[in-house]
RNA sequence: UGACCCAUGGUGUAACGGUAGCACAACAGAUUUUGGUUCUGUUUGUUAAGGUUCGAAUCCUUAUGGGUCAACCA
C-alpha cells in the first residue's frame, strides 16, 4: 500500500502524459508517435527547446517515436539555411529522429488531392475576393460574418478554377481556395478559412513546381495524419484551431491525430518571438542568430550553455496550460549545476594589477600542481608556473578594506591559490589617477600548498597568473540582453528600447595561465572566482584566444556589499 | 461584447475528495586553499463568494482576474 503510494508520488505525471497513459491502457494506441514541426524561417530558441524535449522526451519515455518535420508551406520566408541550423540544434540538444526527416512540402501533391476531394464534396470553394473584401465580410469576434458572393459556385467551376490556380493562370492574391464551414461561427477560424493561396515564389525544396501553397490549417493536421502521429502537441495559441483540425480529419476521413495544447515557455528578461529575434539580427543589435546573448539554441551553445543544462531546465519547468514566466535564474541554475561538474578550473586575471613578492628569488619559477576540478577526482592536476611577479585581480586589493574583506590590503594576508600565503607590506599608487599600480608582499616559504607548516590561518584565497608566463587573451563579458523583465510586453514601448547597453563588455587585456594557450573551441572552463567561460568560435586560427562568459559564479560577497 | 482556455508562496510545478509537497529565488548558519561547491534551517501559497460532503486546492454555481482568436503567417 505504502509502496504503491510512494511510486505514485514519484511519478507525478503532467496532463499530456496522463492522456498518453490512458490511450495506452485503453488500447487506443499500441505505440505513440509524436513530431517536432518547426517552420524553417528562423533559428530555434529556448521555447522550441521546451517543445523538442517534450516531444522527443515523451516518446522516449513510452517507447514511441518522434519525427522531425519541417512545416515548410510558406516559401517566402523559408530557407535551407534555417533547415540546416534546425537539424544541427536538435542534434546538439541530444535528440535523434533517425530516418524520419519529413517535410510538409513532400505532401503537396497529396494535399492538393485532398483539396480536390473537399471541392468535390461541396466543402470548399474558390473565392475571387480581395483580402480586404474577405476581411470585411468575415465580421469580428462579436459580429457574425457574411457569405462571400463566390460561396455558391458549382463543384465543376470550383474544380476548374482550382486546377487553373495550380497551373499558374492567376496572379498572386487573385484567388484563394476556402473551406466551406460556417461563416457565422463564433470561432473565427471556422468562418470559411482560406486553405490555399497563390504565391509565385521559389520554394527551397520544390523550386518552381508549385504556385499554390496550402495554409497551416490545411497542411499541419494532414501531415500528422499521413505520418500516423498519435499525439500532436502544440502551444496554446492553436487551441482555437482544434475544431478546424478535427474538421479536416472528419471531412477527409484521415488518421485521427489528436491535437493537445500546452503553454508556451516565457522567460523573463528575454524574448522568444522569432519575428523579434529576426529583427535583432537584421538591424545589427546582435552579431547574428548565434550571438551569445541570443536565447536561440545556437546562441546558448556559443555562450557555453550545455545540452544537459537546457534539457534539465526543460524537465523542471513542467508542462501545463497556464501562462507562465520562468525566472532566467532557473536556467542559470541548471547551467551552473552542469558546468560545476564538468568545467576545468583555470586562473585568469581580467583586471590585472601587479603583485611583487619582495622576498622571492628573482629568477625562480616553481610549478605548482593544482587540481583541475575539485568536483571530479578523475580530472587530475595541472602545473601552473609561479614566480616573483604575479598579476592579481584589481578588485582583490583595497587600500582601506572593510571588516569582512577577506583579501589583500595593507598588513593583510591571503593564500595564493595552490601556492603560498603572502602578506601585503606596501603598495604603489598613481597620484594623479588614484589607481593602485603595484602591491608589494612577502611570502611565507613554509606555507606552500599541500606542505603548509606555517600554522597561519587566512580567510581568503585569491587567483593569480605569473607575469612572465601570462598568456594574453580576450574575454567577452556577456550579460542579459534586456534590462526589463518583460521586454516584449509593453504596448506603448518597443522591446528594442530595453536593450541592455552593457550586455557585452569586451576585455582585450586579460591574462591567462599558460594551459589556456592551447584551448579548443567549445571547451568549458571555470575561471576561478570569476565564472564559467567557454572558448569562442573566434579563437579559431587566432593566436589570441577568445573566451565568452557563460554565467557568473554565485556571488554572496557581491550581495553582502549591496547591503 | 462572441467563442475557447487558464487561475496553488516572489517564480514554476505537484497533490486526482483525506497532513498543501518539490525546485528555483530570498534569508540565516555550518564546512571550504574558489566569498564557488556541499550541508542544515527559516519565511512566504490554494483569486473571491456561495453550495455538495464527516471532510474541498480538488466536485458544482456565480463572480473576478488573465490569455488566445478578426494574415492569402505558422
Amino acid at each position: 500500500m505504502t509502496a504503491v503510494k510512494e511510486i505514485k508520488e514519484k511519478e507525478s505525471l503532467n496532463f499530456i502524459e496522463e492522456i498518453i497513459e490512458q490511450d495506452l491502457n485503453s488500447g487506443k494506441h499500441q505505440i505513440i508517435h509524436t513530431r517536432f514541426p518547426p517552420e524553417p524561417n528562423g533559428y530555434l530558441h529556448i521555447g522550441h527547446a521546451k517543445s523538442i524535449c517534450l516531444n522527443f522526451g515523451i516518446a522516449q519515455k513510452y517507447g514511441g517515436k518522434t519525427n522531425l518535420r519541417f512545416d515548410d508551406t510558406n516559401p517566402t520566408t523559408e530557407s535551407v539555411e534555417y533547415v540546416e541550423s534546425i537539424k544541427r540544434d536538435v542534434r546538439w540538444l541530444g535528440f535523434d529522429w533517425e530516418d524520419r526527416e519529413y517535410y510538409a512540402s513532400d505532401y503537396f501533391e497529396q494535399l492538393y488531392n485532398m483539396a480536390v476531394q473537399l471541392i468535390k464534396a461541396g466543402k470548399a470553394y474558390v473565392d475571387d475576393s480581395t483580402s480586404e473584401e474577405m476581411a470585411a465580410l468575415k465580421g469580428t469576434p462579436t459580429v457574425p460574418g457574411q457569405p462571400s458572393p463566390y460561396r455558391d459556385r458549382s463543384v465543376e467551376e470550383n474544380l476548374d478554377l482550382f486546377e487553373r490556380m495550380r497551373n499558374g493562370e492567376f496572379s498572386d492574391g487573385a484567388k484563394v481556395l476556402r473551406a466551406k464551414i460556417d461563416i457565422t461561427s463564433p470561432n473565427m477560424l471556422l468562418r470559411d478559412p482560406v486553405i490555399y493561396r497563390i504565391k509565385h515564389d521559389h520554394h527551397h525544396r520544390t523550386g518552381d513546381k508549385w504556385v499554390i501553397y496550402p495554409m497551416y490549417d490545411f497542411a499541419h493536421g494532414q501531415s500528422d495524419a499521413l505520418e500516423g502521429i498519435t499525439h500532436s502537441l502544440c502551444t496554446l495559441e492553436f487551441e482555437n484551431h482544434r475544431p478546424l483540425y478535427d474538421w479536416c480529419i472528419q471531412e477527409l476521413n484521415i488518421f485521427p491525430s489528436r491535437q493537445i495544447e500546452f503553454a508556451r515557455l516565457n522567460v523573463n528578461y528575454t524574448i522568444t518571438s522569432k519575428r523579434k529575434l529576426l529583427k535583432l539580427v537584421q538591424e545589427g543589435h546582435v552579431t547574428g542568430w548565434d550571438d551569445p546573448r541570443m536565447p536561440t539554441i545556437s546562441g546558448m551553445r556559443r555562450r557555453g550553455y550545455t545540452p544537459a543544462a537546457i534539457r534539465n531546465f526543460c524537465d523542471r519547468i513542467g508542462i501545463a496550460k497556464r501562462e507562465n514566466s520562468i525566472d532566467i535564474s532557473l536556467l542559470e541554475f541548471f547551467v551552473r549545476e552542469d558546468l560545476n561538474k564538468i568545467a576545468t578550473r583555470v586562473m585568469v586575471v581580467i583586471d590585472p594589477v601587479k603583485l611583487i613578492i619582495t622576498n622571492y628569488p628573482d629568477q625562480q619559477t616553481e610549478n605548482m600542481s593544482i587540481e583541475n576540478n575539485p568536483e571530479d577526482e578523475q580530472s587530475g592536476h595541472r602545473e601552473v608556473p609561479f614566480s616573483k611577479e604575479l598579476y592579481i585581480e584589481y578588485e582583490d586589493f583595497m587600500e582601506e578594506p572593510p571588516k569582512k574583506f577577506f583579501r589583500l590590503g595593507p598588513g593583510l594576508s591571503v593564500r595564493l591559490k595552490g601556492a603560498y600565503i603572502v602578506t601585503c607590506d606596501s603598495f604603489e599608487k598613481d597620484s594623479k589617477t588614484g589607481k593602485i599600480t603595484a602591491i608589494h608582499c612577502t611570502y611565507h616559504p613554509n606555507s606552500k600548498s599541500g606542505e603548509d607548516t606555517s600554522g597561519m590561518k587566512v580567510k581568503g584565497t585569491i587567483h593569480w597568473v605569473s607575469v612572465k608566463d601570462a598568456v594574453p587573451v580576450e574575454v567577452r563579458m556577456y550579460d542579459r540582453l534586456f534590462t526589463e523583465e518583460n521586454p516584449g510586453g509593453h504596448e506603448d514601448k518597443d522591446y528594442l528600447e530595453f536593450i541592455n547597453p552593457d550586455s557585452l563588455k569586451i576585455i582585450k587585456k586579460a591574462f591567462a595561465e599558460p594551459s589556456l594557450a592551447k584551448t579548443k573551441v567549445g571547451a568549458y572552463y571555470q575561471f576561478l572566482r570569476l565564472g564559467y567561460f567557454v572558448t569562442d568560435l573566434d579563437s579559431k586560427g587566432r593566436k589570441k584566444k577568445v573566451f565568452n562568459r557563460t554565467v557568473t559564479l554565485k556571488d554572496t560577497w557581491a550581495k553582502e556589499q549591496k547591503k
